[in-house]
DNA sequence: CGTCAACTGTTTCCTTGGTTACTATTGCAA
DNA sequence: TTGCAATAGTAACCAAGGAAACAGTTGACG
């Protein structure tokens, strides 16, 4: 079966293409003076969760993160102004992140460079070849869900 | 301009699937008690190396690595007998990363593991869906690496 | 009810990788 | 040739994240 060797070129240009965009977004924030990416990614899981207020440990899903790794990563941002933990009224166990003003202009300074760093890179690509891309992949990140419960 | 929409979709369906396999391919070599990801992202990058023993910043510019990343990076698989430092003759400068038998041993090893992974996950992949996913984050790649040299 | 397993978030320790300063070498240029 | 900027790799220091142990809370089952 010849099928792995398509395969497999398309995991390695998925590595190289997400390594390579990556680098120069977190050059171009930088350059910006904006915090780093991890910064970003947290306060848009935030803004883009159901509640707006998600738990710890759907944040730490969200950014496949450990629970210890998204404690430090939110304490920073909690200590920088950007969010605040809040109790949660339905499990006293559990915390939840909310943006403060200052996290909600910060987002959106951030997403504008992140959005224009992505269309820059991405420009090559027809809308044909990114909806397909998508809806490609959107399979493979399913399957591995699928897998992952039955390993765990 | 909608364009921005489907680039922006995506690039998070790279980042997400990115992230999921990883995650699979790390768990699965911790299980198969094999070493981490970075060291077959080391041992591969030297056997398709077209000298097979490239430099030290040859292998920090492929992992997208800093210099003293790979120092450390290579002082673990020397350690571990899977790789031995060998002086450039061309430039004296110049540390040469070469695979020991054994690390071309271990080297086959993960590459089973890892190789049989990605198949696993992107089995749900045609191959024209495969194809086009290649050519279109190459052109992704490529499009980093121009702004790279016109950047620095 | 009481007990205990499961779960949430934090803390501690340790590994990994980036940044910067440093040494050795190269090669261009006066 | 001598001098000096650029380059290759390393060493030292620091920040970020994973693993495991821990404390508080929940909920199911006796």
């Amino acid at each position: 079966m010849k099928c792995a060797r398509v395969h497999l070129d398309a995991w390695r240009a998925v590595v190289t293409s997400h390594a390579a965009v990556t680098e120069h977004i977190q050059r171009t924030l930088a350059a910006a003076d904006l915090p780093p990416l991890s910064w970003f990614e947290v306060l848009w899981a935030i803004k883009r969760s159901p509640t707006g207020r998600p738990r710890m440990s759907e944040l730490a899903e969200w950014l496949t993160l450990s629970r210890g790794g998204i404690t430090k990563l939110v304490d920073r941002l909690v200590e920088a102004g950007y969010l605040e933990r809040v109790s949660c009224a339905e499990d006293r166990r559990s915390l939840q992140a909310e943006l403060t003003p200052a996290g909600a202009k910060m987002l959106e300074e951030m997403q504008t460079v992140y959005e224009g760093e992505v269309e820059r890179h991405l420009r090559s690509l027809s809308a044909a070849e990114a909806e397909l891309i998508t809806a490609a992949l959107q399979k493979v990140t399913g399957s591995t869900c699928d897998q992952a419960k039955s390993v765990v």
